[in-house]
DNA sequence: CGGGACTTTGACGGGTATCAATTAGAGTGG
DNA sequence: CCACTCTAATTGATACCCGTCAAAGTCCCG
């Protein structure tokens, strides 16, 4: 699975691969937990290795000369992350809660010498990436703030969800400063947003970090681009 | 060489390859000659292949429900487009000029039986085209209509451009709707800020489909983001 | 109980979209 | 060669969404 926007927007550099992994046999690949707010690799880091998501959320950004930041990417659970170009890493990748992730040997993506499944696996993840990060660009480009913050609850709710008597609950790991960075906003314009959502009875916050989703026909209706 | 915004941003879905090609030995790889406005490929299509640009420019294009548009990227000689996910494009591909490109076939990247050399390189140009679609996040979700516009010219200079006495002439093969959408910003204002780099003296319209630089640093210098 | 970070809310201005009209350019046929 | 037409590009007027600046509220943890 993977942080598709209702199968029209989605994230970038991060992709969901069916995850059959742990099947004991493979051989190279070995396992690595990481604490909250630890870093996986940071931009320019050589880039020696790629990774399966088990558990956790991580967050890949990209920074700019002048502080100003971009989150490329939420990773979570089943997503492959740390594809290079060339020998290093072009992003920041961290973990926004605990999380343990599947290590391969970079040149797993190189050589077919190794492992062929995973070389497979691997190269369909980053051909399945380059077109969800097309469809990510249709949101940065031509959507409102409202249709903006519609799309992102509605793929973290597919992707995240609990289902709650009829509603849906979904929890926002991260930051409110995060998620501007992801949909291309302000702080202050996401907590507005939300608001609405939340005044127009679309969605309830139990708290800052989980929203209940109330109505969720409504929402998928709002991230659709109006006309 | 690819269209990469001075180093710091980028188009997507086309990634340059050290064009290593017509060899003559290859073997599989077989040319197609394409007029202006025939489409290479549309969306849905079965991805048969994957294709080098050797000459003319290419637009790909997504398109939203409601008929909104986003041009991925432009693509010029020495770019590979055609990326699919899973069977089939996901974007349409048209020639915006007589053009004629290298035809790959899909499996180049599925198995490694054929030419190894082939799939590697192609593989390479999938991951950098990752990288410069990261970049392009940031142009699209953080420039200003100037920014966007400044490194559109400057990356098209780079890219396209021909030395005339001290300053670069620069063909705009594309229609402002290109841009626009390119840029995600309306032909409006794609034409006003036009109109406003050339009365600050950086351009200079010979045509709608020619631009002279006139002042290269100023250009750079706007094309990034303001403090 | 108090400090600090995060979130929310408010007031305001600017940049860009929108609506609308004019101009320029390319192609066509007389 | 010159009207005529159609499309693309430019320019103008206006509205509004969102960014910016500022302040208050909330939560967490010591």
């Amino acid at each position: 699975m993977y942080v598709t926007l209702f199968n029209e927007f989605a994230p970038a550099t991060i992709v969901s691969v069916p995850s059959r992994q742990q099947n004991g046999a493979a051989g190279s690949p070995s396992r690595k937990s990481q604490g909250a707010g630890a870093h996986l690799f940071r931009e320019g880091d050589a880039a020696a290795s790629i990774y399966e998501i088990v558990s956790g959320v991580f967050r890949l950004t990209r920074v700019l000369g002048n502080g100003r930041r971009q989150v490329i990417a939420f990773g979570f659970p089943g997503d492959t992350i740390g594809f290079p170009k060339g020998a290093c890493h072009h992003t920041d990748c961290e973990a926004i809660t605990a999380a343990e992730v599947i290590v391969h040997r970079r040149n797993a993506l190189d050589t077919v010498d190794g492992d062929h499944e995973t070389h497979q696996r691997l190269l369909n993840a980053a051909l399945r990436e380059i077109s969800a990060m097309q469809d990510h660009f249709m949101m940065l480009a031509r959507k409102s703030a409202k249709e903006k913050m519609a799309s992102f609850l509605v793929t973290l709710a597919e992707r995240n969800g609990t289902p709650i008597g009829g509603y849906t609950s979904c929890s926002l790991p991260m930051s409110r400063a995060d998620i501007a960075d992801f949909l291309g906003l302000t702080v202050e314009t996401v907590s507005r947003t939300l608001t609405r959502l939340r005044k127009e009875n679309m969605i309830a916050l139990e708290n800052p970090q989980t929203v209940l989703i109330r109505d969720m026909r409504a929402l998928i209706s709002a991230s659709q681009v109006s006309e």
